[in-house]
DNA sequence: TCTGGCTTTGTACGTGCGTC
DNA sequence: GACGCACGTACAAAGCCAGA
């Protein structure tokens, strides 16, 4: 996801015993909420002096690290030299993946919100059991598995509750990789976004809407470990869509290259190719933002 | 040279929002 | 409520480029 760029910054043995006495060298017992901003930002994130010190101007401790927002860092890095601020990014981003509180933009949650929250106009595929709200039933029976193929309850390998928290942000990183069937599952079960699909891909076919759901969250899922997209790797998600819903038709998700077809189709290819365009014109737009 | 992956470009469609 | 506009997304195709 940090792109090629990764900032190791898990301490030395050394160093994470130095850390670990000096916040517990409080009066009370108790670290101060300073001290543990700058142990945080010098011994675990590894981030300059200078950097500690803009966080502190800002009123910035360990509590606001936690909940700050990935503009946020533009924000506090305006008018300041770009290395100090990449270097900070990355080891925050990561510190965060880590504590199980990935970052996001406002936008993404704006989006999800979007997603997870559908206007009465849009809800046709919330709607889709019998009249029933889909968002009520899930509520009242999201046992999963008593709907999906034998074959798929198998790949169990995750205790899903405590991801099924429904505010809590989906870090995909935790997840096996590479995809299967299970993992899929997994996936899609931890997230808000994923639990009617799963709902809806066990009673037949998935509408367009989910569809294309289905597809963000796998293409999500992909570009946390990689950023490239082979044949290969469709053709496994496709296959494991339909082997998870086998309402489902592995074309609408990727249809491979051919004598008449030059690109390979279908929705995961498709959101693939829009995500990097939108990631690439974030990162442009948030270079000039800094220049 | 061929193949596969990526970028760019264009079209179509759905949705949200403001205006009337 | 109807309409137009802006925006996001899905999809397809042409062309470029790197590696085998």
């Amino acid at each position: 996801m940090n792109g090629n760029m990764t900032v190791k910054c898990e301490p030395i043995s050394e160093e994470a015993e130095l850390f670990n006495s000096l916040v517990a060298a409080g009066d009370d017992g108790q670290p101060l909420p300073q001290q543990d901003l700058r142990f945080l930002c010098l011994y675990r994130l590894k981030v300059t002096q200078e950097t500690v010190e803009l966080l502190e101007a800002q009123k910035i401790d360990v509590e606001c690290l936690r909940k700050m927002r990935i503009e946020d860092v533009d924000v506090l890095f305006e008018g300041k030299p770009l290395g100090s601020k990449i270097l900070f990014r990355e080891a925050f981003l990561e510190w965060r993946d880590e504590i199980g509180l990935p970052c996001q933009s406002i936008k993404s949650i704006g989006d999800r919100k979007r997603y997870s929250e559908p206007s009465p106009a849009s809800s046709s595929s919330f709607d889709l059991l019998g009249g029933t709200p889909l968002k009520q039933q899930l509520l009242t029976s999201p046992n999963w598995d008593e709907c999906l193929p034998p074959a798929v309850q198998l790949f169990g390998e995750r205790d899903a509750n405590g991801q099924r928290d429904g505010a809590a942000p989906v870090s995909y990183r935790s997840f096996q990789w590479p995809m299967t069937p299970g993992t899929l599952k997994d996936v899609l079960s931890s997230s808000p976004i994923g639990q009617p699909i799963l709902a809806r891909g066990c009673l037949g076919s998935l509408s367009k809407s989910l569809q294309y759901q289905l597809a963000a969250i796998i293409i999500d899922y992909h570009m946390e470990f990689e950023t490239k997209i082979t044949t290969p790797q469709l053709e496994n998600y496709a296959y494991c869509i339909t082997t998870l819903f086998p309402h489902e038709n592995a074309q609408t998700y990727h249809i491979p290259r051919g004598p008449n077809r030059r690109n390979p189709g279908g929705s995961l290819y498709s959101r693939f190719i829009n995500q990097k365009i939108s990631k690439k014109a974030l990162a442009i737009g948030s270079t000039m933002a800094t220049t």
